[in-house]
DNA sequence: AACATTTTCGCAAAGGTTTGCGGAAATGTT
DNA sequence: AACATTTCCGCAAACCTTTGCGAAAATGTT
């Protein structure tokens, strides 16, 4: 419980704590001489900073926040330890809280990061985040925020996203290309901004081949596509199903093996992921891309940006990309 | 970018920084009618009080680290969502860093969490950690560090593990009492404490039956897994394939997919999982449960009895459960 | 030797909070 | 009214670091 602080060192080489700081970080000042005498006591009383008095001082925190629903999903997960490794490298730490989907819960995270004085915010909204009071306290306060994945609809914010209305595109080509007659959509929660963008752009893309069967529906969570899935398939024949994240091509998939089908010969796959989910299965489903680790990363160079003021606010958008498995 | 402080409560109030500290804490010393007027003008100017500062003040920091390989994994997302949500249910804040098995940058982030002043540390060693010199620092500043999952060898330290010997013993009770003639078993990295566990404990209870083929193998990742059972499955016919981790199961499903075989009904398959792979196919793999959730939970509750004191250097474990699926 | 310049360092304030102690004001007791 | 209590609040130090400014010491210049 011997904790070294600058006073400890300064006082048993007799000299101040001001030169001892400065000696320490190799300030011009200080003579090479008691600059290497400093440094060698502090390497050999492994002396560390205490992290709380620097920002205390320097009002810079090397800290950034960082709220997700939950941890545990197939994307935030890449989306988090991408982030964090970058931090990492440029001298940041990562504050992560869970929201739990919970506006509350929220609100208090907010309020942790700004207690903790962070240096900016990544920030995936709740499910039924309506309020977005926290947030603009957080521009009160200069704390840069960026947003991804399920980002508010209102302009002027940093944004990070996947280009859904792109990959839907790109799901619509691909089915269209084929023979397909009949097309069963599955969304999750119409709520998200990431549902409202990829609904909207697959419908638009088929309007124009109204022969074309397309049967939406949603999910909000893979029971409830594996339920919505047996139903649909008592009543139609699909050639084909969309799944718009992997929560629901689990509930698809799960659907289609209970019922002994195989794809691509008695009905075809197509989902959006970032592809963890799809390479499980033989043959691979077809995805479109969604990485996360590729948003983590365009998130933090963004923040980087924002901190150090060169950045007005813009929405980013990370490429789709078609992988093609045999599910097609 | 405007602050507030204590002082400035003060200052407007027209009464010392330590009675509106005081006050907001409901000091019994502090009148009822100051009280009230302290937190109203808190209340309005939306005081935060300044983390730091705090930590500063107290040495008590109401933040806790937690370093695992990475974060993207189906075991280590579920622990540090259950840890993440207990420790913000008793006021505690989480810092997440991952090693990527590289054994300086476990040393750097131990560094990190000691400048940040934690309370302590949850840890799950990198696989090719030898050098146990910044676990130690920690302990010389009294900062408890609980181990998970993969843990050291060495004694007198908190560990909490899951019933490796019970899940493996439980895992070959189930094999033994069916007519398999030949067993398939793979594991993962060697160096692994986990490994080690349940292949010695697996190994002990095939030895009282002699007759029974035990093949054991060993894969560093899914493709591996994959790969050598290819090989396997070209040499051998076992009966039944016993996996030590998600990791593996995924790669053998891929090779039993590709052949175009069928379990249960051309070969078996069991696993050790936390639930999350095996729930994803039909019919479900039969498991063995490591749930990093009842992990986190127990190494948190751990956490807070080491911090208050009230703990002497223990292993806990997890109960193994079996979770019968349809491929046994 | 007298002065100007450079090198090297220390003083002190600041950042925001907590807390032991002591003192003034209010209240109670005879 | 004189005293003892209780209630309420402020002073000041402490936590550890950074940094502007000024001053002493060393060096250079004539």
């Amino acid at each position: 419980m011997h904790n070294t602080t600058l006073k400890k060192i300064s006082e048993i080489l007799g000299i101040s704590i001001s030169t001892v700081s400065r000696a320490l970080k190799h300030h011009p000042d200080i003579s090479l001489k008691t600059r290497q005498k400093v440094i060698d006591l502090a390497e050999a009383l492994d002396y560390e900073p205490n992290a709380s008095a620097v920002q205390l001082r320097t009002r810079n925190s090397k800290l950034l926040g960082l709220m997700v629903p939950t941890i545990s999903n197939y994307f935030y997960e890449t989306f988090i330890a991408a982030v964090e490794e970058d931090a990492r490298k440029q001298g940041y730490s990562v504050m992560i809280l869970q929201s739990g989907n919970d506006p509350v819960i929220e609100l208090e995270n907010l309020k942790l990061f700004r207690q903790n004085r962070v240096s900016g915010v990544f920030a995936c909204l709740s499910l039924s985040t309506t309020d977005m009071k926290g947030f603009e306290r957080m521009r009160e306060l200069d704390i840069p925020v960026v947003f991804f994945d399920n980002v508010p609809e209102e302009d002027g914010l940093h944004k990070i996203c996947m280009a859904d209305e792109k990959s839907a595109q790109l799901a619509a080509e691909l089915i269209l290309q084929q023979p397909y007659q009949s097309v069963l959509a599955l969304f999750g929660n119409p709520q998200l901004s990431i549902t409202k963008k990829r609904e909207e752009a697959l419908k638009l893309a088929f309007q124009s081949h109204p022969k074309i069967e397309l049967l939406v529906e949603h999910a909000g969570n893979s029971e409830e596509a594996q339920n919505i899935t047996h139903a649909m398939l008592d009543k139609h024949q699909p050639d084909i199903i969309f799944c718009m994240s992997d929560e629901i091509l689990i509930g698809v998939l799960k659907t289609i093996q209970q019922r002994g089908l195989h794809y691509p010969d008695n009905i075809a796959l197509l989902t959006i992921s970032n592809g963890t989910i799809p390479k499980l299965f033989h043959p691979q489903i077809t995805y479109i891309e969604t990485s996360g680790e590729k948003l983590g990363r365009l998130a933090f160079s963004h923040m980087l940006n924002c901190i150090n003021g060169n950045s007005e606010a813009k929405e980013l958008l990370v490429d789709a990309v078609l992988v093609k498995g045999g599910s097609v």
